[in-house]
Parts: structure tokens; C-alpha cells; sequence
RNA sequence: GCGGGUGUGGUGGAACGGCAUACACAACGGACUUAAAAUCCGUCGGGGAAACCUUGCGAGUUCGAAUCUCGCCACCCGCACCA
């Protein structure tokens, strides 16, 4: 009978489904283990080859764990609200509801022919109100701390879709759909704070197990920096520039300020400009630059000074000009800058070219050449009472001297900004906000949850940018909570970054109607122990999440300060021709064709073992079916079967070197050589020409994790009366795997040269006698004198000299 | 520009500082077939008579370097006027 991997594979996803093998148990007694993937947004193109790389490597660790006795939580949802579904509902009418509803329908159906071990009782749906219920709930809860606010920000607005766009859908500064410019619209946008957490998301990721990458990535997302807050005096005024630099020993060199555009002082001081007509039209052409724009003329700065104007710099007490200048931004520190060309490029290109004057205050380079900024150490000089100092004793110096002064101060800044929440889109939760003349902004009441979606049938946005939200009149008219007066609803919507910031707690408790999850089941499954997902999210998802976590710790709802305790990333899959696979570039491998020609088991195996599960790698079909050749090779195993029982002694040292191999590799993601280690060992079975049943049982156990279905129908075909998924994680004996005769290779001052087969316990002085007397050893040591061989592991090095 | 990663056969890739090229893919040869596919067995870095050369390039440390150090080069991924 041939391997047929159509119907073994239904066969035994029904028998895992009727069993309720991989359901987590409310058993809390037990020790648990919860390994997580990103839950998948159902697009309507359906599952991509790059979701079963994750869902199987996390597949592999979830039923090893189940192997070795834990009580294993591996969930699967959906993250259902978005754009795509949504824009797909405005080309076809269709209610992006039911979109959703088929999408999930058919990834549910694809995920389910992997044969991936997810508990199927716990699946969540972001868009489902009994879900989203939660996700409003949190929301108020940070409404009511303080933590979500509203304010007047720029948000991308397409001209000729005349609609709100999110950062994802500009790209290179045209609309994504339609290619035609995006400008900047004030917009009056809710906003969550995920600032004030700034530094607690970074020193945090000291207590977690995160790859370095995402560790680093995330630092310098939030970017933080210390250095000080100093006031700069306008000349015969009592107003002040405030500036942030982060090296305020340089401040006897700042020869000049530039504050950017939008900087409030300009109207303050627009009757002591001289040149406002011109300052005037400068900042109204940048303000119509988009950022794109902005950030493109980069090469060429551009500013204007104003005239009549002066500052004062606090350090030497001379009056310096100001300017303004689009290089830079009002977002970062206080938009406005003390300017030390002498040491800081952009100054120095700046006042280059407006010849500003530049002045050295560390030694080291030649300023009037190029700006030094090579100045982790140096000696300050032409700085008063710095001169003679260090830069490392001149910068605490400096802030001391501000602080006695009163002028300035210490101040950590950060990158990080505040998180834009708001979309003016149908297709996400209800912000469950009522906003009132007389009360203002009053929450929904709790008992009022979930504020459901209306439902609409014209999901095009309105001209005017607002949400389509906005024409569902009799859900936008209602009454204040608070006073019963007329109110009106918030028409925005969350972005879908809400729903997957918290989805990983309802997966604790999926079905709770009280909570969002129950506290039992929250100390139990909390934190995630192994969380994998795609980089792309590190500085979004991965970030938005650990926030919210935080929040919901300070709050008291859940346990730890962290959601997770360890991150992992898998690199791309590309197309074959290296390329990122897209439907434009024709490379988009289907997994339901590969499912269809060769199995799901091969497919498994082969994106474990296509290579480094961290890097990006291209696929190949041929190399596809050369796992699934060794899945036959080993379906053909069985009739090599011998009458033996056990483990024979030749194979000792081979089965258990590949039970300890495989153990080790699958926990450090190394899929593709603990792959190769049992194809080694199915090499070894065939060149011997025969295994016993308990060699291939341990062969089909240490499978199961990748190929799940062939190995239990095997299992089942020598008569095993246990299936894999209720077998135990075989351990290895280290002394079955010491041999009794090993080679070591004899090397004449580094080189390879022969080799020599010793029995395992021998002594040096022999080995160094076998070694020596090596034969194809000896033309090259004949004549010579040997100084001294050394003997390691598992080779020989004789050195010799002459 | 800054940060991170990668560079090994025709290809994907292995290799605690210790016999470079495991395991596969492709290719080639053989067996079995009327034939093909499948399968099984074998060859497979370069150079060749040997010597020898070979882990992007160049130095260094070491008895010994793909691996460690320094300096370059190329490609990939983030971020980017962040004061």
C-alpha cells in the first residue's frame, strides 16, 4: 500500500478533533505551557505560504510540550477588522460582515488541512461584539485614566478619494489605492498616550526573552535621550525660545537658533518681525508640503531669518539672529534649537550656506572644514568656565550652571509619539464615546457594551473626510448618560491595531460574558511563554500590546508587567526567483495546490527545512518534493521491518544521538538540521537494510512534531496501541552515545593529513604514538623535529618545525 | 547617514576555535523496465599526474580560523534633518 497522504491526513485530523487531543484543560493543577502566533487577518486572497512557517514552528514546540507533560494553551483567532475587507465591501456592496465572515470560513478550512494542533474551542474574531465588547471596555479604562484624549493632528487625506488614509496605505507619498497625492488635513483625532510608558517599555525589555533585534529595534523606536531644557531670551522681550539639547556643553558655540515653521512664537513676535510678509509665505509653503516632500528636500536646506529679532545666548550673553527652517520639526523636543555648527552637520551645512558664524568649542578638528562631531571625549575651549574640561565633565557642569540660573533644566526626551487611534472608517469598534454641549466627552455606560456597529449599507467615506459612521443619523443622535440631554456619538472608529493588543488574554477565557477574562484563568495562562511573529510588527502590534499589557497591570487586571516572556521572528518567505512574493510580480505560491500534489506533511516539512527559520529564503518546489521523497522513504520503512524487538547495539549510538539532536535543535528553531538528522538516521536504516519496530517508533515520535500524520498512521500500521499525541518525549542515554572506536583526524602543523581510528578511553600517550606513527603521517614529519603535538576532542595536530 | 543582518559548491544550506562543504535540490552514470515515470545503488567545490588551491577582499591572534580581532567591499531589512 502506497502513502496517501488524502486520506491519513483527514483520518487523523478527525481522530485528534473527536479526541479533543489538543483542547487546553481548565485543569490548572497541571504545569502549562502558552506558545502564540500573530493571529492571521483573513484577506480575501487567503492563506500565504509565510503563515505556516510560523504556525508550524510553534506547532512543533506546542505538541513536544504535550509530549513532555504540559498542559498546553495554542489558540487560533482571527483579526478581523481592517481596510482591505472594508474596500473590498465599497468596490462590491457586499457588507464587509459577510466578506469577513467567508474569508475567515476558508482560512479556517486551509489552517485546518495543516493539521496545525490549535485548540479550536477558543478561536476569537476581533469583530465579533462579544469580543469587542472587551476592546471597548479597555478603551474607557484608559478614557477614564487619563490615557486617551483628543487633539488637533495632521492625518494623510487622499484628494482624490477624499478619504482619511492610514500611515500603511501611503506609500512613497501617493495613495495606495489610487496613486494620486496625499496632503496633510488637520483632524481632530482621539490619541492614546503611549508616551507616558516610554521608559517602561524600554527598561523592561531587560526582564524579557526577546531575540536582540526586536530588543533593539523597539529602543530605538522609542528612542530615548538625555539632555536638558534651556530658555533662550528674545533680545528686549520678555518672551523666550525654548530650546532641548542633548549636549548643552557645546552652548558657548551656538551662534544661531532656528525654530521650525509651525512654531508658536512666530505670531507672538510677528509684530517685532521685520520680514513677517516673507517668514509668512515660507512657513505656508512648508505647511503644504506633505512629509514625503518635506523629508525629500533634504540634500537642500532651506530657511529665513527674522528680521529684527534677536536671542540671547545664555552661556556668552551675546544677542544671535533666529531663524526658521523647515530641518526642523515641531514633533520632536520643543521645536526650536540652539544651533553649533562647529559641531553638528545640519547647523554646519546651514550656516555654510547662509554664512552664519562658526565657532569651535571642542578641540579636535578643523571646524572651519567640516562640522567635528567626533566628540564622545575632548577638551572644550573658547567656553568660559568649561574651557579645559572634558566633554563628559563639561555636560553635568553646564546643566548645573542652567539649573543655578534657573534657565534651564534636565529632560529626557523620546521618538516615541503619542498613538493616533482614531480611523474614519466603518469596518472597526465603535469609539463608545457620546459627546455632550453641556458634559462634553461622556463615556458609554459599561452596562451598555458592546456599543455595536450599525448597520449601514453605503460604506464609502464623505467628502469631507469624516467617517461613514457619520450618515448613520439615528445611531449618531442620543441622549448624554450623564445630563439626558441631547448628545451625539463618535462616528470614528479604532484602528485594528486595538483588537490584537489585548486578543492574547481572551484566549485565557474566550467565552467569559462578565470579564474579559477571569483572574484564575489570567494567573494561570499568563504571561505567554513563546510568542512568534513576523518583524513588521515590532514597532506596531509588538509595541501597541506590551502598552496596553502595562496599563492593564497598573490597573490590576492582569498579573505580570509583560505580556511575554520570549519573542522569536521568522524570516520571508520569498518567490522563487528571490524575489518578495506578490500577485504583481506572478511568484505567489498557493499552499492548496502544494496541499493537493504532495500532502500536508510535506509541506510542513519543507518549510521547516528549507533553511534557517530566522532568515528569508526562497522557495523551491523542486526542493519541496524531495521532503516529499523522504516522507516515502520512510513509509517504506515498514517493510524493512526485522521480527527484533529494541534497539540494537550498532544503532545505539545513532538513534540516540538523533532523539538528543532533534530534542535540541526543535528548542532553538534549528528545524532544517533536526530534519536532516533523521534523514540521516532514515540513511542509516536503509543502508543497514532493515530497523526494528522500536527503532522506527522512536524514528515516528520524533516526526510527529513536524510530519504529524504519517507518523501516528505508522505508528498505528506497527501495531502500536498508543498514538503519538498521547506518547511521551523520548529522552536520550549520553553513554549510549559514546562509540567504542572513534577517528580523529591527524593534522601536521594545521593541516589535515591523515586520519587514525583510536578505541574511545585511550590514553594521550598512545594516541600520540598512533598519530606519530600514522602512515600517511610520516613523509611529512620524517626528518623533522616534532615540538609538540596536542591533542583535542577529535583531532591531532602535530607541530613541527623546519 | 545611523542601527541590525547576511556573504560557504550549479542551488537551498551544515559545521561547541578542531577532519569545510553534513542534509537536501539539480546534474551525471548504473540497476530494474519493451520504454518512461517511480524506486534502488553510485559520482558530484576547483585543479589536476601529483603538488596544491578554496568559506566576499586584506591583515592579525592561535599549534589550528568559515568561526575571534581590526580594516575594507557587496547585498538585504529597519529608521532617517530626532537637535
Amino acid at each position: 500500500m502506497n502513502y496517501d497522504p488524502k486520506t491519513t491526513e483527514l483520518k487523523w485530523q478527525k481522530i485528534w478533533e473527536d479526541d479533543r487531543a489538543f483542547e487546553a484543560s481548565c485543569d490548572h493543577s497541571k504545569k502549562k505551557y502558552y506558545p502564540l502566533i500573530e493571529f492571521p487577518y483573513p484577506s480575501g486572497s487567503g492563506l500565504h505560504v509565510g503563515h505556516p512557517r510560523s504556525n508550524t514552528a510553534l506547532d512543533i514546540i506546542a505538541r513536544k510540550r504535550r509530549m513532555e507533560g504540559y498542559n498546553v494553551l495554542y489558540p487560533i483567532g482571527w483579526d478581523a477588522f481592517g481596510l482591505p475587507t472594508e474596500n473590498y465591501a465599497i468596490k462590491t456592496g457586499i457588507h464587509p460582515k459577510k466578506v469577513t465572515e467567508q474569508n475567515i470560513n476558508r482560512f479556517r478550512a486551509q489552517l485546518k488541512r495543516l493539521g496545525f494542533s490549535f485548540d479550536w474551542s477558543r478561536e476569537v474574531n476581533t469583530s465579533d461584539p462579544a469580543y469587542y465588547k472587551w476592546t471597548q471596555w479597555i478603551f474607557l479604562k484608559l478614557f477614564e485614566r487619563g490615557l486617551a484624549y483628543k487633539a488637533e493632528i495632521p492625518i494623510n487625506f487622499c484628494i482624490s478619494c477624499k478619504v482619511g488614509l492610514a500611515n500603511e496605505e501611503v506609500v512613497d507619498g501617493v495613495c495606495e489605492r489610487c496613486g494620486s497625492e496625499v496632503i496633510r488635513k488637520v483632524k481632530s483625532q482621539w490619541m492614546l498616550k503611549i508616551t507616558e510608558y516610554a521608559q517602561r517599555l524600554i527598561d523592561d525589555l531587560d526582564n524579557v526573552d526577546f531575540i536582540e533585534k526586536v530588543k533593539v529595534q523597539q529602543r530605538n523606536w522609542i528612542g530615548r535621550s538625555e539632555g536638558a531644557e534651556v530658555d533662550f531670551k528674545i533680545f528686549n522681550s520678555d518672551l523666550a525660545i525654548r530650546v532641548y539639547t542633548t549636549r548643552p556643553d557645546t552652548m558657548f558655540g551656538a551662534t544661531y537658533m532656528v525654530i521650525a515653521p509651525e512654531h508658536p512664537i512666530l505670531n507672538k513676535l510677528q509684530d517685532s518681525i521685520l520680514n513677517m510678509a516673507e517668514v509668512e509665505a515660507y512657513r505656508q509653503e512648508a505647511a503644504k508640503m506633505s512629509d514625503f516632500e518635506r523629508s525629500e528636500l533634504v540634500k537642500e536646506k532651506t530657511g529665513i531669518e527674522l528680521k529684527g529679532v534677536k536671542a540671547v545666548n545664555p552661556a556668552t550673553g551675546m544677542p544671535i539672529p533666529v531663524w526658521v527652517s523647515n530641518y526642523v520639526l515641531m514633533g520632536y523636543g520643543t521645536g526650536a534649537i540652539m544651533a553649533v555648527p562647529g559641531h553638528d552637520e545640519r547647523d554646519w551645512e546651514f550656516a555654510k550656506k547662509f554664512n552664519l558664524p562658526i565657532v569651535e568649542v571642542v578641540k579636535g578638528g578643523d571646524v572651519l572644514q567640516a562640522a567635528f562631531v567626533d566628540t564622545a571625549s575632548g577638551m572644550m575651549v573658547n567656553s568660559g568656565f568649561l574651557d579645559g574640561m572634558d566633554v563628559k565633565e563639561a555636560i553635568p557642569a553646564m546643566i548645573d550652571w542652567l539649573e543655578g540660573k534657573g534657565i534651564g533644566k534636565r529632560k529626557v526626551n523620546f521618538k516615541l509619539r503619542d498613538w493616533v487611534f482614531s480611523r474614519q472608517r466603518y469596518w472597526g469598534e465603535p469609539i463608545p464615546l457620546i459627546h455632550c454641549e453641556k458634559c462634553g466627552w461622556v463615556p458609554v455606560p459599561e452596562s451598555e457594551l458592546p456599543l455595536e456597529l450599525p448597520d449601514i449599507s453605503d460604506f464609502m467615506p464623505s467628502d469631507d473626510g469624516s467617517s461613514p459612521l457619520a450618515r448613520a443619523e439615528d445611531w449618531v443622535k442620543t441622549v448624554c448618560p450623564k445630563c439626558g440631554g441631547a448628545a451625539t456619538r463618535e462616528t470614528d472608529t479604532m484602528p485594528n491595531w486595538a483588537g490584537s493588543s489585548w486578543y492574547f488574554l481572551r484566549y485565557t477565557d474566550p467565552h467569559n460574558q462578565n470579564e474579559l477574562a477571569s483572574k484564575e484563568a489570567l494567573d494561570y495562562w499568563m504571561p505567554v511563554d513563546w510568542y512568534n511573529g513576523g518583524m513588521e510588527h515590532t514597532t506596531l502590534h509588538l509595541l501597541y500590546s506590551r502598552f496596553w499589557h502595562k496599563f492593564l497591570y497598573d490597573i490590576g487586571v492582569v498579573s505580570t508587567p509583560e505580556p511575554y516572556m520570549k519573542r522569536t521572528s521568522h524570516g520571508m518567505i520569498l518567490g522563487e526567483n528571490s524575489e518578495k512574493m506578490s500577485k504583481s510580480r506572478g511568484n505567489v505560491i498557493n499552499p492548496d495546490d502544494f496541499v493537493d500534489e504532495l500532502g500536508a506533511d510535506s509541506f510542513r516539512l519543507y518549510e521547516m527545512f528549507i533553511g534557517a527559520f530566522d532568515q528569508p529564503i526562497p522557495w523551491s518546489t523542486q526542493g519541496a518534493r524531495g521532503c516529499r521523497r523522504f516522507l516515502d522513504r520512510v513509509w517504506r520503512l515498514r517493510e524493512m521491518l526485522t521480527g527484533e524487538k529494541g534497539i540494537r547495539p550498532d544503532m545505539m549510538s545513532e538513534v540516540h544521538g538523533t532523539i538528543k539532536k532533534v530534542s535540541e535543535d526543535y528548542e532553538r528553531m534549528k528545524f532544517n538540521t533536526a530534519i536532516a538528522a533523521m534523514m540521516s538516521l532514515v540513511n542509516a536504516f536503509y543502508n543497514k537494510g532493515d530497523v526494528t519496530a522500536d527503532e522506527l517508533h522512536t524514528l515516528l515520535v520524533l516526526l510527529y512534531p513536524v510530519a504529524p500524520h504519517i507518523a501516528e498512521e505508522m505508528n498505528e500500521l506497527i501495531k502500536n496501541p498508543v498514538p503519538l499525541y498521547r506518547t511521551p518525549w523520548p529522552t536520550w542515554d549520553e553513554s549510549a552515545l559514546v562509540k567504542s572506536l572513534i577517528e580523529l583526524g591527524v593534522q601536521v602543523n594545521g593541516k589535515v593529513r591523515g586520519r587514525i581510528e583510536v578505541s574511545s578511553g585511550l590514553d594521550n600517550k598512545s594516541i600520540e604514538e598512533a598519530a606519530l606513527g600514522c602512515e600517511e603521517v610520516l613523509p611529512y614529519i620524517e626528518g623533522k623535529t616534532v615540538k609538540k603535538v596536542i591533542i583535542a576532542r577529535n583531532i591531532v595536530n602535530i607541530v613541527i618545525s623546519g
